[in-house]
DNA sequence: ACAGGTATCTACCAAATGGTAGAGGAAACT
DNA sequence: AGTTTCCTCTACCATTTGGTAGATACCTGT
């Protein structure tokens, strides 16, 4: 028998759902704590269906990685296009951004921070994917380094610096909490914007 | 029959191998991704010799944690000790001191980070141990903001700041590579180095 | 020599894991 | 109407998980 309401049978939803769910729980839990079943009960299917649609739980991640690739790569650039060429103006967008969508689903990030554990190949896969970004951001830094537009220094370290500044904030809320923050709306923006005044200090000239 | 050389089963030396073994591959890997067994196997006993010298596997990590919060608060106390009253060089040397134990022992940071991911009793307890830590540094650095010594802001999320960027360069040598940096001798100094910079440039006044 | 504690082992166990085989219902195509 | 395709399910399976029970060897104090 069918297991819902026809309607929601429709092409396709189903795997979404499950690359949804994937998502968080993999980037919260991480990927080795994470069962197939859990995803399964979590969608609301059988362990069998996440298998129909994604062949091994190897085969689920890489999917699940691609897609969370290619929307912080959207995320960025769509950043970047909005703002005039100031390159504090710029780091401040792209930050601003990338923390909306940390905030909106904080698996995002916990993803990334994921990679270092998981199998070689899905971690090759990721790197791969996230590489054209690391380099422009790398290549844009130091050409505003050597404009003495920005601090100067190793730019693909200080890329690094500041993209572990913003993902170590927005995957560790257990950590901001022990220090006495609160995770509400003004907590937020207080949050973001002492990053904002943190990274704009670091990378002033 | 005893396991190995009569030399080696000294009183308590095992449950010391069995806890250094365990913060690695708990930090590294994850607790959840980490069994008994591969503990065992890496110390070399059996999975009950685990058991023998701790109870059950939350035990285990308490353990675990409790012994990494003792080591981090000595050597960030004893990094304090060791400077002069300068905000500025006394970040650097906590920071010196800190990145100097995660280059020998990747584990150490990666357990506080996987703080969000524990049993809710151990990192309820984690928390608690790593608190007067916390406070202090919180205390200090508000009142070297409100002296000037230091850039004004909420100093609970500066503090943050700091911690997340330390933890992030110290736990996430992946992201590092994407960046094109080499992890030599080398590429530690400087990454040392641009680290301390940034910082330095974050919190200055 | 022997009794008792200490440390480690082998032998299990129930539950959960990732994955296989194949049945069955619904919709779409002929 | 019949057949095929798509999607989801139940029923298994071998392996691994955290943990228990109990045997065995070693050391120490008497």
């Amino acid at each position: 028998m069918a297991r819902r309401d026809s309607e929601s049978a429709r092409r396709g939803e189903t795997r979404e759902r499950i690359l949804d769910s994937a998502t968080t729980l993999f980037g919260t839990r991480g990927f080795e704590a994470v069962s197939l079943d859990q995803i399964a009960t979590d969608v609301g299917v059988a362990k069998q269906t996440v298998l129909y649609w994604f062949a091994s739980k190897e085969e689920l991640i890489n999917h699940v990685l691609t897609r969370t690739a290619a929307e912080l790569t959207v995320v960025v650039e769509a950043a970047i296009r909005a703002t005039i060429d100031d390159p504090l103006e710029r780091v401040e967008a792209v930050v601003h951004a990338v923390f909306r969508s940390a905030v909106r689903r904080p698996a995002l990030l916990g993803l990334l921070r994921e990679m270092s554990r998981l199998p070689t190949h899905s971690a090759e896969l990721s790197v791969t994917q996230l590489q054209p970004l690391v380099d422009r951001a790398i290549d844009w830094m130091a050409h505003e380094m050597s404009a003495g537009r920005l601090r100067a220094g190793r730019p693909e370290i200080v890329v690094a610096l500041v993209y572990a500044t913003v993902t170590g904030i927005a995957t560790e809320p257990e950590a901001l909490r022990v220090a006495g923050w609160t995770e509400d709306l003004v907590g937020l923006r207080r949050l973001r914007s002492e990053m904002t005044s943190f990274l704009k200090a670091a990378l002033a000239p």
